[in-house]
DNA sequence: TTTCCACACGCAAACGTTTTCGTAAGGTTC
DNA sequence: GAACCTTACGAAAACGTTTGCGTGTGGAAA
């Protein structure tokens, strides 16, 4: 038995036809219950299970959603493919996760050979590259095949389909608004470059909760990173004297590179300088001081996302031709980085 | 075009047979050089892709392999699959993800869908599950099927196939020899229940590194932690006016842990107590103090495993009969968690 | 004895490919 | 003009299923 049975080498074992082992298998009442039996026990005996190929071959259709995810090594990623197999496994679908590590080519070449064949829709998160270039062909033409895709955190606007997102200028402003209610009032930001969708947002809206609070904005409070893997020395430089009383930080690493750079530069967090991050990671959780963040709820997000797809997966057919956005809650953890020291 | 395009398709849509368009898109000398022309303009034009479904019909196989992991949401994890990745993608093989979450069940009930069709072999680390209930009949079963499966990690030794490990007890080893290399004597260790291969494995070199500088193994030095969740508590019970000075703990959560521990109690890491962890994780590299840790290198496990995988896949078939152990060197990333003090 | 009807099963098409083999049309050779 | 060879293409099988429909057999009804 080096070999899979097939219903084929069955029904030639047994001396009936294919399709009478196929409908036995099935307990149709076509066949006799005798030969049921016999073909049932034949078949278990042999661990005949069908084949998926087969199946997705002519059924036109694969039970299987794909995931692309820009890194595969990233906590958020992970919980949010933890929610999307969650309902997947739940509604008998498989999950195929492919990393385009931020590369546009890659991620193309993984949205191709998945739409050839081996996904029926796909939940998508788009690599930077992607979002520099504003090359979203492979998207579209996907779509335009009868495959629905549905995005999620780093969307594109342009592209017209399913999205799942968080509000990031609301958490952002969130965040903020932790920060001045505890008392801070010189607030410097920590984000990302423009083109990255989220780190903009949460720019902003760390921007409308300072004018909120009729804070006039400054530009030297705000730090761009380009290069996240060396950040520490670009923080460290911004950091240097200056005058503020609270760091927010669009991520948990730059957060954790703040901490470390403030406690370097004899400063100490809570007590001289608050620092908020984004994200409920490990680090997070586990760093001391354990950080304040802003909880994304990933799982939630590929929850969501999932029962998006399946939903346009199963709909009746022309019948979803809508295309909705879900935005998922954050919400405030509250830790030890921004304790309030004084009552 | 809401629909993908077929070779029947094309075919009807000028005129020929299947087989023309096929062979002409394969620029065959078979097909005038008029005619390919005019099909693959046609294909191009109208987004042509084979379908991988039918091809892998067709050929019996799928160029896929599974990946079946414990848990998604892991660093270690995660690395592992961004090499198999790695190669997948080079030798032109998908990669498949499941996750059992250290289900039993779960790790059944995927392979044994991906095992129908979806995948041509195996990539898997065994639940915990898994490994209390000493219950393999499906990685033999799909064996005897004729798809190859290599183990890494959590592996197991009554399963004859390709394994990639790491060896546990000398990683434990060279940990425990640090610490007393840097001038500790009375070293504990927090580990995990008995029927986790790797922690019983990494206990097991903590010993043997105790017995070679000829220092008596204590029972009082030796945490066995069943629930991870709540370790710290118990953690926390166990190092309470303990009179050690280093310890060793089998993960990073652990050691991170003890650390917090440790600080509550009035001890300061790594002045007073060293402490040493294993795996080199996000919370090794960017907790403070920085963990010393024992580095499994994930991704260079992930590249043996599918390098083994597919030498199997694509072995001239009945000569690969031998099975490989790949043991992949670990190495003591040093860092600030037992910074000698004294020199 | 003839007619009819369940019953139990087999045939064949379809999903989308690839590939072997067969063959018509046209040209070349003698 | 017959025999033969290219050239250019088509038919069909195969991969493993499912399923609508056709059909032979036997027994019961008339």
């Amino acid at each position: 038995m080096k070999q899979k049975v097939t219903l084929k080498q069955i029904a030639k074992e047994l001396d009936v036809s294919i399709s009478t082992v196929s409908k036995a298998l099935k307990d149709s009442v076509e066949i006799s219950l005798d030969t049921r039996q016999k073909v049932k026990a034949f078949a278990k005996l042999y661990n005949y299970k069908p084949n998926n190929i087969a199946l997705s071959l002519k059924n036109r259709k694969t039970k299987t959603i794909g995931v692309i995810i820009p890194e595969i090594v990233h906590h958020f990623f992970t919980t949010v493919i933890g929610g999307v197999e969650k309902v997947a496994n739940e509604k008998g679908y498989n999950v195929i996760i492919c990393s385009s590590n931020n590369s546009f080519d890659k991620e193309v070449i993984n949205m191709e050979m998945l739409a050839s064949g081996s996904a029926d829709g796909f939940i998508l998160s788009v690599a930077k590259e992607t979002q520099l270039k504003k090359d979203y062909h492979h998207i579209e033409e996907t779509m335009s095949q009868g495959m629905p895709v549905v995005l999620f955190d780093r969307i594109i606007d342009e592209v017209v389909c399913d999205k799942v997102i968080i509000d990031d200028a609301k958490g952002a402003q969130t965040a903020t608004n932790h920060l001045l209610t505890v008392g801070c009032k010189k607030i410097a930001i920590l984000t990302t470059v423009d083109y990255i969708s989220v780190g903009k947002l949460r720019t902003n809206g760390y921007l409308r909760a300072l004018r909120a609070y009729d804070i006039p904005e400054r530009e030297e409070y705000i730090l761009k990173i380009e290069d996240i893997d060396n950040c520490e020395t670009e923080i460290s430089e911004f950091l240097k004297d200056k005058d503020i009383d609270a760091v927010f930080a669009v991520n948990e690493l730059f957060a954790v590179a703040a901490i470390k750079v403030l406690n370097q530069q004899g400063k100490k967090v809570p007590d001289d300088i608050a620092v908020i991050g984004f994200t409920d990671g490990i680090l997070s959780k586990h760093f001391i001081p354990s950080l304040t963040t802003i909880s994304q709820h990933g799982e939630d997000m590929g929850i969501r996302a999932a029962k998006l797809l399946i939903d346009k997966l199963e709909g009746d057919d022309e019948v979803t031709e809508e295309y909705r956005t879900v935005i998922i809650d954050t919400s405030l953890v509250q830790r030890q980085s921004t304790k309030k020291t004084k009552e």
